[in-house]
DNA sequence: AAAAAAT
């Protein structure tokens, strides 16, 4: 009942917020009463002059002082870092799950076997043991061919709705692009007029594969894919004209990068350095990518040459498009090969109607709904004027869309974990023809207890075995858990690690203030207020503006879904344009609140945890952790929302008793990115470290302390340059804060945590 | 203790 009215009330504040400021109208910011802010912090970068600016140069020597040994290749002559789960090979390969190469036929046969009622009898492409020893090639044509059960005939307009050219693929010029084809031309109007328009991706669900040409049906298998179509100018603006970050990258050359594995090829430092084709050019170009990220110039190589990667990079370093590249450029390249035959023989086989299983060429794993989407957004880019129909499905949308959208056609697919499981076990997807597949944000994705679901999407379904397919696994650190997943998932891979860029380093400004539970609120508006102090803020025109605008946006992090609430119910009637995101929103509401939070419309995003990873939105010029997040990890995540590649940022925490767990762990992070430490923070951090002896009678610490008790165990500093690898967190995750002070471009990568002991007497850098 | 994700 209580909960009724507040949504009720939450919903109506939301609408006046969306009138005042539609119609561009000066917000009414509430006036700070009493300068809390300037007086309590006169030290806060809010309340300085020049924000954070002098900071600009302590990134380039940061990396200047790397001193990587790098001869500029991954596999340089210098000192090598060889990560441990590279060490044992052969321990890890008896352990991988057993014989998959070989038994992986009888396996996959007795499966399709076991499972005809959806499978819908094709159990004919179950033989593919040997058929794509050149992985990624057009391995040898259509192997399913003379198999045996089904006999290949051209199919005329099977179901594929091109009703009114069954060419397909040669449609007239003018058609290529602006349908699907003639009976989407007819029905879907609506469904066009809405993606056009600047709410649309909110009414259409995300889905719709941006007019890329439709899987239609033809029965010349010969296709180029690696020709580009049509071009179709309002596709084209919708897909490009968007924000382009005007990112710096040159700034970012010389973010260190070390590849290691065999045989590993040598980085590029231009687009043009390597073939991607035609299509892939023209994208980029369109996309105005005038040179790769340091994480593209390694992976996009690697990527090419067809080995598995794993890589450690933030999102935000370019990771995205470092994949989709050149996985898009190896699909245009090689065609859609067996996966057109499967899905020709699906649709014969179900008749007109029943083109009910999609064959996707690559999948993209990912563990948050709004992550999924951005990287779906970015492939609809690079799949411009390809034959590759990108889709995406997560949860919290209407399945039946997403189907309906699947069945248009579907060669990359970019998921969440528990939507393609049940979207496997409708018998919608199969992985069968897979031979790419991305797990972004892994960590995230381990830490959410996908495990599971990942590794029944990947080991217990029809997808190709590792070896055969390709895999690219991307995290944010290197924990024991992903050290494993990459020895089940990844043949003979190369180990990427980037630099960190855009979160302890310095170009983030953090700060850290004592502030008590009951003054919060009091505080965060002097905060917001401090943001509008004359000659710190700019808008676009580059004059001084008195709001923040769409080039400051604000993200402020609350612990609890309720308090996110609160917290923007408070804002809104203190008059700021405010929203919200948490998990108990739903899915529109998420991502209609992220819209008006990137298009500037409210420049205050109030979130919980759902938005501390991976999304990348440009302009979020400061991070207010209102309530701290007792892992460490979590703050890396939040903190790396601002000061994207090539930005500045700030980071305020609210720091009180309540948050006694982070302590010593904020402290290592302060100093590792050589921030200034408040002293009250230090004593802490000492008062905690010798707690042990006095353990349970520190009041000052009741609420918080407890549960993470055995952190303490480690007294290790940062001073020798591994600091707080191994004994730290014995036996949990998060706090993987290796290579802390003299390498500080690697941080965040590796916990050692139980895993091979031995390693620990080794030097990280194989030495 | 909380959050995220399939319904």
């Amino acid at each position: 009942m209580l909960y009724g009215i507040k949504t009720r009330l939450r919903r109506v504040d939301r609408k006046r917020v969306d009138k005042i400021t539609q119609g561009g109208q000066k917000i009414p910011y509430r006036q700070t009463k009493k300068p809390f802010l300037r007086e309590t912090h006169p030290q806060h970068p809010l309340v300085m002059s020049h924000v954070a600016v002098e900071n600009a140069h302590g990134l380039d020597q940061q990396i200047a002082a790397l001193d990587l040994k790098s001869d500029g290749h991954g596999g340089g002559t210098g000192r090598r870092y060889i990560p441990p789960h590279l060490r044992n090979k052969e321990a890890s390969k008896n352990e991988s799950p057993g014989g998959w190469d070989v038994g992986r036929n009888g396996f996959v046969n007795g499966y399709h076997d076991g499972r005809d009622n959806y499978m819908n009898g094709s159990n004919t492409f179950g033989n593919r043991g040997p058929m794509r020893n050149d992985r990624g090639g057009r391995g040898g044509g259509y192997r399913g061919r003379g198999n045996g059960s089904y006999v290949i005939q051209p199919v005329q307009n099977a179901g594929f709705g091109c009703d009114k050219d069954g060419s397909g693929w040669n449609a007239p010029k003018d058609n290529a692009y602006n349908s699907f084809g003639g009976r989407s031309d007819r029905n879907k109007s609506s469904f066009y007029n809405d993606r056009g328009a600047s709410r649309g991706r909110y009414e259409r669900g995300g889905f719709c594969g941006g007019g890329n040409s439709r899987w239609v049906d033809d029965s010349r298998d010969d296709e180029d894919w690696s020709k580009p179509l049509t071009p179709n100018e309002r596709l084209e603006h919708e897909l490009f004209s968007g924000s382009n970050t005007g990112i710096n990258f040159e700034k970012y050359d010389d973010i260190p990068v070390e590849a290691t594995g065999h045989n590993c090829p040598q980085h590029i430092e231009s687009f043009h350095d390597v073939d991607m084709g035609e299509i892939i050019m023209g994208n980029i170009t369109l996309s105005r990518y005038s040179r790769p990220t340091p994480v593209q110039k390694y992976a996009i190589p690697i990527i090419k040459s067809k080995r598995d990667l794993m890589a450690c990079a933030q999102t935000g370093s370019g990771k995205t498009a470092a994949f989709l590249l050149p996985v898009l450029s190896q699909i245009y390249t090689d065609g859609p090969g067996e996966a057109l035959q499967a899905a020709k023989n699906n649709v014969q086989e179900n008749g007109r109607y029943g083109r009910r299983k999609q064959y996707p060429l690559s999948l993209v794993l990912a563990p948050t709904r709004e992550l999924a989407l951005q990287i779906y957004d970015e492939a609809r880019k690079f799949a411009y004027r390809s034959r590759v129909r990108p889709c995406v499905v997560y949860g919290g949308a209407d399945i039946g869309q997403q189907i309906r959208d699947l069945e248009r056609g579907c060669h990359l697919l970019v998921a969440t974990p528990g939507r393609l499981v049940d979207m496997m076990e409708r018998g919608k997807i199969g992985l069968d023809y897979c031979n790419y597949l991305v797990l972004d944000e892994a960590d995230r994705m381990l830490d959410m207890g996908f495990e599971p679901q990942i590794r029944r999407i990947v080991e217990q379904d029809t997808m190709p075995p590792k070896g055969l397919r390709q895999t690219m696994m991307f995290s944010a650190t290197f924990p024991k858990e992903i050290q494993i997943l990459a020895r089940d998932f990844l043949e003979d891979y190369i180990f990427l690690a980037v630099g960190r860029v855009g979160s302890t380093s310095e170009n983030i400004t953090q700060k850290v203030v004592w502030v008590e539970e009951s003054d919060k609120r009091s505080f965060l508006l002097d905060l917001l207020n401090a943001t509008v102090i004359p000659g710190e803020v700019q808008d676009s025109n580059g004059e001084n503006s008195d709001k923040p605008g769409k080039d400051s946006l604000t993200l402020v992090f609350v612990e609890t879904k309720k308090g996110a609430d609160a917290l923007e119910d408070f804002l809104y009637r203190e008059g700021y344009a405010c929203t919200s995101i948490h998990g108990d929103r739903s899915q529109r509401d998420r991502e209609e609140a992220l819209h008006q939070f990137r298009s500037g419309r409210c420049p205050i995003l109030v979130a919980t945890a759902v938005a501390a990873r991976g999304l990348d939105i440009c302009n979020v010029k400061h991070v207010i952790n209102f309530d701290l997040p007792s892992d460490i990890e979590e703050y890396v995540h939040r903190i790396g929302r601002t000061g994207r590649v090539g930005n500045l940022g700030l980071a305020t925490s609210f720091f009180n008793d309540k948050n006694g767990n982070i302590t010593k762990d904020l402290l290592d992070i302060l100093v590792e990115a050589k921030q200034e430490v408040p002293s009250w923070l230090e004593s802490l951090a000492y008062e905690h470290q010798h707690k042990g002896s006095n353990r349970g009678r520190s009041k000052r610490f009741s609420g918080g302390f407890g549960a993470r008790d055995y952190r303490q165990t480690n007294s290790s500093t940062t001073s020798g340059g591994f600091g707080n690898r191994g004994s730290r967190n014995a036996g949990g995750h998060g706090g993987s804060r290796g290579f802390g002070g003299a390498k500080g471009g690697f941080g965040n990568f590796y916990n050692n945590d139980g895993y091979g002991g031995n390693y620990s007497q080794v030097d990280w850098w194989g030495n």
